[in-house]
DNA sequence: CCATGCAGTTAACAACTGTTCTCCGAGTTT
DNA sequence: AAACTCGGAGAACAGTTGTTAACTGCATGG
């Protein structure tokens, strides 16, 4: 049951949120370490002192918004880890591939704002919001790992190297999203991206097949 | 034979070269799309005016050091594609893995500020510098399908499934230096990502050696 | 040796930034 | 119904920013 929070407390969270879009909005053309307080309360129609009621200053509103976009792909991720869980084995991978590739293109025409942030902001200037986000993608690889385990193929690897495989699987993720935004509005173009995508998804399922071959 | 350039053209590229140091020192803290020309300059010890003698603007400033630190990668990069690919085939990869991994590390002891800023700047909020990098990046992905083409392993392949691969290694090349700079100063955190970057590029060898395999 | 070119300086500008302190008024509690 | 809480407004602050114009002095080419 979610409670009816009083109308004081709804509206608090409503600027918040305002902020929050605002600054997203805004972090499509330029980056976090850039983006003005008074730039962002500008574009909500709120006094600059505002601002403090919700954040501390920029870089908090930064781990805000990863919360927001990690946990919005969160939700997608462990959807495709069910769903193509339940056919591990059943094909050689090529529909899982298909199924993965599409579900990144549509999270990416669904989200690009909070795609463009991630990537951009992965390697970005502000101290935390990069750990906020290795934080979450590491979270992210554990997972995949523990979904990769509980799959017949996993039989005789190492932690380790389950950790690596689900670490190319979630990198590999975020570079084709990133790719897929840069082909936003060019479908030729993207197709020829979600393409290449697939391929390397192949190329590491062979490897992955191969892992435990004598040599 | 190197033109003793005159006292006074030498001074110019002497200032414009200080400019270039300051930016990517100031860089290591912040991005580009908020380093002021006057941050520069002050750094420099220079008038702010002095900086339209040489750049029109940060976008300018950021694209030269994308030349320049692409440049000298390009050098190292050259050197490891032909040192590795005399002695292709001669044994498993596990060597030429283990040189091409120990080569990016020592380019990120080297030149740690170049690694930093080209990692942060790719997805960055500057599209000339953005274009400039994604430029570069692509063609050394393209020199890498050369050199693999010239391989035996290399026969049967598809022109664009050899590009692909080349793609991989460059992204993969990226994200290990970027890794490897976040675990500076501990050797321990080094060894680690060093060891997985490895094992993901033998993971990568094994696909390419069965991508021909019947299915 | 003199006139020209040009890297770098100085001064000034309007615009913008983050942050503080003070205040208001409506939702909440008692 | 009175007292209190607290999200937001307003004004002011000292600094900062990019860009302009007009200048100075020295290396250069005739």
């Amino acid at each position: 049951m979610s409670h009816t929070l009083g109308v004081r407390q709804a509206q608090k969270r409503r600027t918040r949120q305002a902020l929050l879009d605002a600054a997203l909005q805004l972090l499509a053309e330029q980056s976090l370490s850039s983006l003005g307080l008074r730039e962002v309360t500008r574009a909500v129609g709120v006094a600059p002192t505002a601002f403090y009621r919700h954040f501390r200053d920029m870089a908090d509103l930064g781990v805000a918004l990863v919360e927001e976009a990690l946990g919005s792909l969160h939700t997608a991720l462990t959807a495709l880890l069910s769903a193509t869980g339940e056919r591990a084995g059943e094909d050689d991978g090529e529909e899982r591939i298909a199924a993965t590739v599409e579900l990144i293109a549509a999270y990416v025409r669904t989200h690009p704002a909070h795609v463009r942030f991630i990537a951009r902001e992965q390697h970005g200037g502000v101290q935390a919001v990069r750990a906020a986000i290795g934080g979450q993608l590491a979270l992210f690889a554990q997972e995949v790992k523990e979904q990769f385990a509980r799959e017949p193929e996993a039989a005789g690897w190492a932690e380790d190297d389950l950790l690596m495989l689900a670490g190319m699987y979630v990198d590999h993720m975020v570079m084709t999203a990133s790719a897929l935004l840069e082909a936003e509005g060019d479908p030729e173009a993207a197709e020829r991206v979600a393409s290449t995508a697939r391929r390397q998804l192949r190329l590491v399922g062979l490897g992955r097949r191969h892992w435990l071959d004598e040599h």
